[in-house]
DNA sequence: GCGAAACTCTCGATCGTCTAGATATTCTGG
DNA sequence: CCAGAATATCTAGACGATCGAGAGTTTCGC
């Protein structure tokens, strides 16, 4: 992917800051997901085992574990599927279940010894680039860029839950 | 996903904007693929055949198509997994196969009308979004947010092609 | 307590992806 | 030119992740 910015004007300095800055963003997603890839491949397992993985360390570390619903729920996946991923995930021994003491019905997801490090092993190397990268910019610039993504993300999850919302009236689609 | 930024010191008013950016950065990329599965499952396609879709199209407007072969890295797909992707998608009526004048070893593809339809469908909400965040923003602040922007991918290209590389010598790694 | 609701899991089917190898075209050197 | 190597795509079979429907538990409201 590269494109979006594309079908646009760019006249002006800041038409072409607008289409490089929405270009700029999308490679980063892409190029995101093809680190998450292969990352995943080297560690025998799949860009969704690697998101379900962050998943449930981010949950824990925020303090309240995820379960089995809200992580088919972060993962846009079926509950088949996620107990499948679960399964996975529990065999290879990156996390393991726990029973939710206080609702029964509910299972906790915690991570475990080899899921926390390979969570490590992916975040670190990231970070010590980030961390460099950020250097080149003032605390000023920051909270510029800060206020930037933040708008982009309130913007971005806006619009994906009018196109989910939108599955309703799929209005005229031709199957052939 | 959206840690990341929570395996850092956060005591620092600057600390903390780098963790909050980098979360956010994350987020986003995440809920960006969120967008693409809901829009390309509404349309009959899966979120690859989207992917797939949009890098033809880039190609294309760039002036020089892309090959299946090209595709499969942009992609991160194996030969025979490209075949069935492309046959997908010609079947559906969004692109279609040319022969290569040149080297007719080589495929070009190039999108139909339906495929275009389609990628403007996807992208002109999300552009409208874009251009409506970028108000609030000054062109200096925009110049600061494209230096970052392209930072930040440059940092995350050298990084993934670096995970790449590492194929050869895995370290390491118990299997069990 | 009883029925409805919430949450997870089971099972069979489907579809996207991979690997290995086949086919077609181009390039290189003699 | 012709043979062999290299490039590019496609074919075929197998595997595995995902889906969908439904079963099994546990909890909540009346």
């Amino acid at each position: 992917m590269a494109a979006h910015g594309m079908y646009r004007r760019r006249d002006t300095r800041r038409e072409l800051l607008v289409a490089e800055i929405t270009a700029e963003l999308r490679r980063y997603c892409v190029d995101a997901q093809h680190v998450g890839h292969a990352f995943a491949g080297q560690h025998g397992l799949n860009a969704t085992d690697l998101q379900a993985l962050i998943a449930v360390m981010d949950a824990e570390l925020h303090g309240d574990p995820i379960t089995p619903g809200r992580l088919g729920e972060h993962l846009d996946l079926a509950s088949g599927s996620v107990t499948a991923l679960i399964d996975r995930l529990e065999r290879a021994g990156h996390l393991r279940r726990d029973r939710d003491p206080t609702d029964r019905r509910k299972v906790l997801l915690r991570y475990a010894d080899r899921g926390a490090e390979l969570a490590m092993g992916f975040f670190r190397p990231l970070g010590e680039r980030t961390d460099r990268v950020m250097t080149d910019f003032s605390d000023e610039e920051l909270e510029v860029v800060y206020r930037f993504m933040t708008a982009m993300g309130v913007s971005l999850r806006e619009h994906r839950d009018e196109v989910r919302s939108a599955r309703a009236e799929p209005s005229r689609r031709r199957v052939d």
